[in-house]
RNA sequence: GGGCGCUUAGCUCAGUUGGUUAGAGCAGCUGAUUUACACUCAGCAGGUCGGGGGUUCGAGUCCCUCAGCGCCCA
């Protein structure tokens, strides 16, 4: 070390207090993280960073996973790595629309016209005022931007090292342009397509979602047990359903091919009740011969099952549900809605038409109850219902025009792509796994919402008024990004929208993982010489939960436009769980938030706990854990401003001073803690690291501290002296960085006391510091043996541990004996020892005589 | 139904390829106390490593099995 120190400026009254301020406002001011754009890719280290969607507020997960990232990012910067650490948010999609209705008291109905003079409500109004959809998505941005301000608050005070002018977030226009671009090359290499195709729907946000924002939730339901008629007048056979309202949309039954009671019903017909539809009875594997009575109807669509009988068998689709839940108009008669009984099923459906799904199954089944095909009493059950993660009623299945990524034709190669990652903690690869294996529908992309980014396709109307969605209107790849419900097609003038011979724009707007999904052309401004230096990222840190959203669709993306993984390590964080180890959940109320925590215990300690949370690993919030952290940060600071002072007037130390058996045992050890550390970091073990770091520590303020104490008291020419001097000073230097990327506000606190640059750009320490292989003797820990039987014997007797001790008898093998008197002068002067007597024996012991009370 | 993880001291967790008497921190208990630190220091006590079986000279660690908790997928 060529550490100046003479300019040493350590405070008499060392304090946490206030570090977070004046180090933030350094940080900015040296630009300490700020990425070099010159690098090449090898020189670089790349993040990429999850943009937390901007919808109220940041979690304390958020906090637990964001220092998991920062952790690493600090450790590669002071290897020597030029750090590229962008930030982003994810504000564009459904949560920010929620949060903007809720908030303002507003809701978005696309057919009013723009009021450029319609200001940020004041508060909410009572009743929810419509808005048109650019002033929805005014309010949109303005919220966000607020939001933003806040989480960027939290960020930079939790101390993570992010180059805030790498800040990026989805709904901008350069964000848009990316997606749009990447979209239109998609559509090129045929990788996306739309189709009208039964798609699962929430009827309160009117919107189609994908496979990977559904979730299972037990809900109870009622077997309605419905007898049909069979086709030729024989007989009658009974279903089982939960789902009765659907019988108008009923276009078969079926049941196992191995299930012995219809075999003969096999290609035979039923007529539905109070319909009097003719319905095949077909086969198909996937009917359950123990559930309900092992035949089912199949109606079109009332499950994801339904579905696939529909595709599977060819059958007919006769929808009833529309897009606001509502019952559809039927047409009982015409060719696609055939029946033996035209005007009874008209009338009785009727009554049905423009209901809800509650309101149409009280009366379907009041009618069956009447005809008599209702047989005896419900039979009541729970079972699991598909919704919406985020909706609150059960999804229903609509058929509509919608964009797919194709996913399942590339299911192997995205398996292997699965493969290649390095996933920390590994066992992760299996959920990303399970879900591809699991996909059963193609992305879809679409969102018939409005704060979004939009598909950059029109189509054109032929004379008649029809849409052609066969050959979409392209936007121009130059001229992106692009809003097809304002900006006129290529070609075309505005005025002809909507007109007969003119164009209409692709009305939706792309799920949110459709941009995010492509963060790291965003962040790295693909397209440019920087995308180059940063890609494929060397890091993806996330939460588990997305894995089959975020982190598989990025691997889509990255597979389909550059034919490679989008990063090389993928870094998992666990649940942060409640005080007690329950989820947090907003409906059971013990969501924390992380501010208060931080107030209360500073970014250090805060971090300190989360640091302790391997990859994988689910989390208590732990205030005690977190009290640790600043015990630890106000011990770095006294220790420092101790051997500091020890220091003062001492200069040009090296390892070549350091001569003691003591501290070289101490370097030799120091070593094996570098070689550890950083072995541990390399495998993305941080906590590891921690853990190390953290118990030699201490083990070095508690005992090697009080032992070199005296001596580093004494001459500055005597070698014994200089070897303390110097010892301590390394020993320090390569404490505070190990221990920097932790608790980075008081590590730059107690380096900057000796050096003029940030600790945060200092070169990690490297075992060749300490001089050649300092090899272990063992000297440190046995003294340290003997001094703690010192101790022992003293606080056995209740006495301070200043009493002296009269002779000090220790009895141990020879080469133990040798190694301890080669650092008795420590010994003696931190016991407290007037004279030490060794015996040779097999056995290792310590006998210690204080000295009698005066 | 398929898969993954966890189960070690009162609590939170380490324990790497099997190898002395299973470790740490916190909490508890007993003490100490003037200059780096009361946001301190020392010491003590506390575990048949979830149950059962097996492999081995030797198992917290490997294998089988059972149980409980949590999660992912269907």
């Amino acid at each position: 070390m060529t550490d100046d120190l003479s300019s040493r400026a350590v405070p008499d009254k060392p304090t946490i207090e206030g570090l977070e301020e004046t180090w933030l406002a350094r940080w900015d001011d040296e630009r300490v993280y700020h990425f070099d754009r010159s690098a090449t890719r090898d020189e670089v280290y790349s993040i990429d960073t999850p943009p937390p969607t901007v919808s109220g507020s940041l979690h304390i997960g958020h906090v637990f996973s964001y220092t998991h990232a920062d952790l690493m990012a600090r450790y590669q910067r002071m290897s020597g790595k030029k750090v590229f650490y962008p930030m982003g948010w994810d504000d564009n999609g459904l949560p920010t629309e929620r949060r903007v209705e809720n908030y303002f008291g507003v809701r978005c109905d696309p057919s009013l016209p723009y009021d450029p003079d319609f200001g940020v409500p004041a508060k909410p109004a009572e009743q929810k005022v419509p808005i048109s959809r650019k002033n929805f998505v005014e309010l949109c941005q303005h919220l966000t931007a607020t939001d933003e301000e806040v989480f960027k608050n939290l960020w930079r005070h939790l101390g993570v090292s992010v180059d805030w002018t790498l800040e990026y977030s989805t709904i901008s226009p350069h964000s848009q342009a990316i997606s749009q671009r990447a979209f239109l090359e998609m559509l090129a290499r045929d990788e996306v397509y739309s189709s009208v195709a039964p798609t699962l729907w929430d009827v309160d946000f009117r919107t189609a979602v994908s496979q990977a924002e559904l979730e299972d939730r037990e809900r109870p339901a009622n077997y309605h047990r419905v007898a049909f008629a069979q086709g030729d007048g024989s007989g009658r056979v009974e279903i089982e359903t939960t789902r009765p309202e659907l019988l108008a949309s009923c276009v078969a039954l079926v049941a196992h091919p191995d299930d012995e009671r219809y075999q003969a019903l096999f290609g035979t017909t039923v007529l539905t009740p109070l319909f009097q539809v003719e319905v095949p009875v077909v086969a198909h594997e996937l009917a359950d011969p123990e559930k309900g009575s092992g035949i089912a109807m199949i109606c079109t669509f009332g499950d994801t099952t339904d579905v696939i009988w529909w595709r599977e068998l060819s059958l007919p689709t006769r929808a009833l549900i529309g897009r606001d839940g509502r019952f559809l108009p039927a047409d009982f008669g015409a060719e696609d809605w055939p029946t033996r009984d035209v005007a009874a099923a008209r009338d009785f459906y009727a009554q049905l038409e423009g209901r809800t799904v509650n309101q149409v199954r009280a009366t379907v089944v009041d009618a069956l109850r009447e005809s008599g095909a209702l047989i005896g009493e419900l039979r009541a059950i729970t079972h699991p219902v598909k919704f919406y993660e985020k909706g609150e009623r059960p999804l229903e299945i609509v058929t509509s025009r919608q964009w797919f990524v194709k996913t399942l034709e590339h299911r192997g190669e995205l398996l292997a792509r699965g493969e290649q990652i390095k996933w920390h903690p590994d066992f992760m690869k299996h959920r990303y796994r399970s879900w591809v294996e699991g996909l059963n529908v193609d992305w879809n992309i679409s969102r018939q919402r409005f704060f979004g980014v939009p598909f950059p396709v029109w189509y054109r109307l032929d004379e008649s008024g029809a849409v052609d969605f066969e050959h979409p209107i392209l936007a121009d790849a130059t001229q992106l990004p692009v809003d097809p419900s304002s900006d006129p097609a290529p070609g075309f003038d505005e005025s002809q929208r909507h007109q007969p011979g003119g164009f209409i724009g692709d009305p939706d707007v792309m799920d949110t993982w459709a941009t995010s999904s492509l963060s790291p052309q965003i962040a790295g401004y693909w397209g440019t010489d920087l995308f180059e230096r940063i890609f494929p990222m060397d890091l993806r840190p996330q939460a588990h939960e997305i894995i089959r959203t975020w982190l598989f669709s990025t691997v889509v993306r990255s597979h389909f436009q550059h034919d490679s993984l989008p990063f090389t390590n993928a870094l998992i964080s666990g649940w942060v769980l409640d005080p007690d180890r329950k989820k947090m959940s907003k409906s059971v109320g013990n969501v924390v938030t992380p501010m208060p925590l931080l107030e209360q215990h500073g970014a250090d300690a805060l971090r300190y706990w989360a640091a302790s949370g391997r990859p994988g690993t689910d989390t208590a919030i732990d205030e005690a854990q977190m009290k640790i952290g600043r015990r630890l940060a106000i011990k770095i600071l006294n220790v420092s401003k101790f051997v500091l002072g020890r220091l003062e007037g001492v200069s040009d130390v090296s390892v070549a001073d350091v001569s003691e058996p003591l501290d070289r045992d101490l370097l030799a050890k120091l070593a094996q803690l570098i070689s550890d550390s950083t072995t541990a970091f390399e495998h993305y073990d941080y906590a590891r690291a921690l853990e190390r770091t953290e118990g030699f520590f201490w083990s070095f303020c508690d005992n090697y501290v009080e032992l070199a104490k005296s001596r580093a008291y004494g001459d500055g020419r005597d070698p014994a002296t200089r070897s303390a001097h110097a010892t301590l000073s390394l020993t320090l230097a390569t404490l505070q960085r190990l221990l920097a990327p932790f608790v980075p506000f008081v590590s730059e606190e107690v380096w900057r006391w000796w050096h003029d640059s940030s600790v945060h750009l200092a070169a990690w320490p490297r075992v060749l510091e300490l001089g050649d292989a300092p090899v272990a003797t063992g000297v440190y820990d046995a003294v340290g043996d003997v001094l703690e039987a010192v101790r022992r014997e003293k606080s056995t007797q209740k006495f301070s541990q200043r009493k002296e001790v009269a002779e000090l008898v220790v009895t141990g093998p020879a080469e133990v004996l040798e190694v301890i008197q080669s650092g008795q002068r420590d010994l003696v002067d931190a016991g407290g020892v007037r004279s030490v007597i060794y015996h040779e024996a097999g056995e290792f012991s310590v006998r210690a005589t204080l000295v009698p009370d005066a």
